[in-house]
DNA sequence: ACTGACATCTTGACAATGTAAAGTTTTAAG
DNA sequence: CTTAAAACTTTACATTGTCAAGATGTCAGT
């Protein structure tokens, strides 16, 4: 009577995370939820994860994977661009993917309990901040400075970026994506912060 | 025997809740801990707060007030010094906050579902946002920038500070804030954004 | 082909939680 | 003093995560 071995239950699983994810936000997520999705039992899911915390865990490793390439794919397309325009042009797309993507970009960000002892998670978020490094990395090949502070710049790039992404969707996620104006999708030009800090 | 007529136990179910934030984290938050804290029935909290959403909302008031006064305190402490200098200060206030009280700052800026009608909260979290523009503004005062120029770069301004905060705090709260190096507490220098991007 | 061990899924159960409804006690207005 | 409203409790129920036990399919070794 019961579909047993289903054959790839957990990625299925994971299939069905990701719709309800986007259908009733994170908090909205449960295992039961999944598996009735799925059409599986209620309890199925705890078989493959250990947890609710698990299956979030796996699904944030597919963030960050996805997260990585779409960065990735961006700066090969600007490979031969002047390092400031790839860095606004990388850091745009790290804009788009959280727009793209928002509940993904809750997902590994914000405040979700998620398993970071997890290798898999792990691996995926530190290999996501490398691609990161890796991008502005060519910015400072003309400059002189030090090894602490380039590696503070760095951080102050990605924090300019990052905390961009989240004000964005803070404001879209409570005052409707509608209402937030279409321009503050484009990341500002950077080069108006060296016009005011300089 | 019931002891009725607390006297204000809307705010003692406040405390009662930011303590328990505090102990168990905004997962851990729930009406019947708080009650239980406070030493009343589980039903008490809705009658005061609609919903464990509703209680959440007031926290984030509180949050927001306190958030909001702590940057008014350092813009004061500051009046005399350079705009630059005082931008650097009270964005070390902005990361200071979110260290002190990384609960409360998680409330604010989490995706967690907040009630953004709530009139006392729009009015908090707008307050706050006010105090951050007036405090870049005065950074203009010696430059010539158009009017879409200056509002992009305020942005992009708090975007650094928020972004810093937010990364630091991910850090701390996945690999243990003892993990986190000491001198990432600290906001480095913008003005080596301005060299860099320059 | 048969058997037994194992992985996979289901069913049933339980505790914790949010929330609604109804009941009880205190307050306070008329 | 009466009575209506406010404040809190008690009871109840649906949802959820999670565990345990049972049912079912797979597969290696014989």
């Amino acid at each position: 009577m019961g579909d047993y071995h289903h054959g790839d239950l957990a990625n299925a699983l994971l299939q069905s995370a990701r719709v309800v994810l986007n259908e009733k936000g994170i908090h909205g997520l449960s295992l039961r939820a999944c598996a009735a999705h799925a059409g599986v039992s209620h309890a199925a899911p705890t078989h493959h994860f250990k947890s609710l915390r698990g299956l979030l865990t796996e699904l944030a490793v597919i963030a960050y994977d996805e997260f990585a390439e779409a960065l990735q794919v961006e700066f090969k397309n600007v490979a031969h661009e002047h390092p400031k325009i790839r860095l606004q042009k990388v850091g745009q797309a790290y804009v788009d993917f959280s727009m793209k993507e928002p509940r993904l970009f809750e997902l590994m960000f914000s405040s979700t309990p998620l398993d970071f002892e997890n290798p898999r998670l792990k691996n995926s978020a530190s290999y996501a901040y490398q691609q990161l490094i890796g991008i502005v990395h060519p910015l400072f090949d003309t400059k002189e400075m030090n090894e602490d502070h380039r590696e503070q710049t760095e951080v102050l790039v990605w924090s300019i970026v990052h905390g961009y992404a989240s004000l964005l969707m803070n404001e879209s996620e409570r005052y409707g994506a509608k209402c937030t104006d279409e321009s503050r999708r484009t990341l500002p030009d950077l080069g108006l912060l060296a016009e005011l800090l300089g």
